[in-house]
DNA sequence: ATGAAAGCGCTAACAG
DNA sequence: CTGTTAGCGCTTTCAT
């Protein structure tokens, strides 16, 4: 079904259907035997026809590593109010890791997407040349908790030294002194989060153990909190009774609160529990965590992603937001 | 950036760029300038452009009603990892209520979309003209766990007739008299679990009370979360003491544990508590619970869609899961 | 093996 | 207000 057909079917011209298509002058008499038609004949505008002599294609998409992680998808879910409310057509898509990742962005500006998000890019410094590259295509995009460092994109991240710094202080505040950390096996951030684990604990004035730091192999989905309930548990078989337990996502969070259980341990009661990220499950379960500001991440995505689009100036801005702390009751006082 | 560009650059017509672009035959010499040349040019090709002419776009997108959600999320993720595996381009859309779906749906098949899944359409029958519409432009579709009706589109869903009663039969096998059940306020599949569980307490003998259906206007995410909590509290401040209670999904099951936290109320020493769809939250809490076989349906919907797509008989088919239910340990027989 | 040219469905001047 | 026409970036005969 294309143009020319309703334009035979109407006895009038394609660039008449065209213009009635694009709410251009046309006689009211010429405008009702077109809408009868069309919606007669059920014609759909070939879009993609439009957007080669058109350029913005109004799409905007927000690509992931993961589709099963509450973080993840709060922070699409917020894109995805916003850009609802406006009437562009957002989608999403995930890749897993560095290849896909590049396949996605190769297919994306191919298909002339007007705007890109990437949420926790898997991309690292050795790579910066293929956002490069991407850049000279001029898609606007916008790195949300990328690596750190200094090139022609706008990003936008939340300062996680902060906020594992307050976490930390929170817990050796508390008097807890054997800290069990428990994080995923690979990532950028997560580095970041036992880094900072190691020097506060030193700080304190104890050793942090190698046995403490409890690395998860996968940590998104249920398999990730299976993991996570393995490793607790041979923690504790091996004798560690940390009077707190540190996760660095929610799903690790269940997993240790499964094997808690198990243990016979109840939290607070015997012992302690702090999250991260303020998923629905922290919310849930009463859990202390850092909470992530997902919304605020989001929302200063979407206006960084309107800068590149809609501004004039093109020098990349970059956005660092403060997480904070949320006390709930999964965490008191060292015994 | 265009094909022109580099035929320019390369001494060459655009005719041999597009044959190179597309493995035809070529001069190796001649494919060896272009390679450099798109290389340093950092060509990324058109491809709304080479889909006008060559129609199949290579991409398929899963139409959902929401992202926060994990047994939404599972599915999607299990559709991604099937078309990663096949090298096309897979996105999600996430349509909230009808209109959006109409206007996602309409997007998809004028960006020429290759096939569409929609996941718990929110269109019900009186909408089926606008799913015909759609079929009238040829675009390949599945429904998933639609509502029940005999029309020309490839649907699967889990039988959630059966799943219900099971989980009905379970319960009052173990002798529980007074079951509460906590509902979605609006949805097909909230309509039809409340009809069996109605159903099977009057068969067991005693008369459903109307309080004991808890209605819960929004259920996807931590506001979901609240608003249980905050009905199971008034539930129970009420009066109201059941032995059991069943909850239509995880998030509703979440709110309720937290209530009944707050309550005093330990699961299953005190109370047991039965969940729908089996998704991470059941798997980490040990709930027992019905599980939606959410991968099996993915993996019903791929194939469905590939026959939709790829085979040339276009007789619509159709697949019904049997939903099975998880034993774990938060349900006990009544006291 | 390569180039010229037509055409995919649509928009945007430009005439009338 | 409407029709004619050129052209968007690409593929695809058809010659050469």
């Amino acid at each position: 079904m294309t143009i020319t057909e309703i334009a035979n079917a109407a006895g009038v011209s394609i660039a008449t259907v065209s213009r009635y298509l694009n709410k251009g002058p046309v006689k009211e008499e010429t405008r009702k035997k077109l809408e009868g038609i069309i919606l007669k004949l059920n014609y759909v505008p070939e879009s993609i026809a439009h957007h080669i002599v058109n350029s913005p294609t109004q799409s905007i998409v927000v690509l992931t590593h993961s589709l099963s992680n509450y973080y993840t998808m709060e922070f699409a879910e917020t894109v995805n109010e916003e850009y609802t409310k406006r009437n562009i057509a957002y989608y999403i898509g995930c890749s897993t890791n560095i290849s896909t990742e590049y396949k996605y962005l190769m297919d994306l500006i191919s298909r002339g997407t007007d705007g890109i998000i990437i949420h926790d890019p898997a991309m690292d410094q050795t790579q910066v040349d293929i956002y490069n590259q991407i850049s000279e295509n001029h898609v606007p995009i916008v790195l949300v908790h990328s690596f750190p460092i200094d090139f022609a994109y706008n990003t936008i991240t939340v300062d996680q030294n902060i906020g594992m710094k307050k976490a930390m202080q929170h817990m050796l505040g508390l008097g807890h002194k054997k800290i069990a950390f428990v994080r995923g096996a690979i990532g950028y951030s997560f580095d970041l989060k036992e880094h900072i684990w190691r020097d506060e604990v030193k700080k304190s004035g104890v050793e942090p153990e190698k046995e403490d730091c409890l690395k998860i192999s996968n940590s998104d989905d249920e398999t990730g909190v299976a993991q996570t309930h393995k490793a607790v548990i041979d923690y504790f078989n091996t004798g560690n009774r940390p009077s707190i337990i540190f996760t660095c996502n929610d799903i690790m969070a269940l997993g240790t609160l499964q094997a808690l259980h198990e243990l016979g341990l109840s939290v607070p009661d015997d012992i302690s529990l702090m999250s991260h990220d303020n998923t629905v499950i922290s919310t849930a379960l009463g859990l202390t965590c850092v909470d992530m500001k997902t919304r605020s991440v989001a929302k200063g995505a979407i206006d960084l992603l309107d800068y590149a689009m809609h501004g004039n100036d093109t020098t990349p801005r970059h956005i660092s937001i403060t997480p904070e702390l949320v006390l709930r009751t999964s965490v008191i006082y060292a015994k």
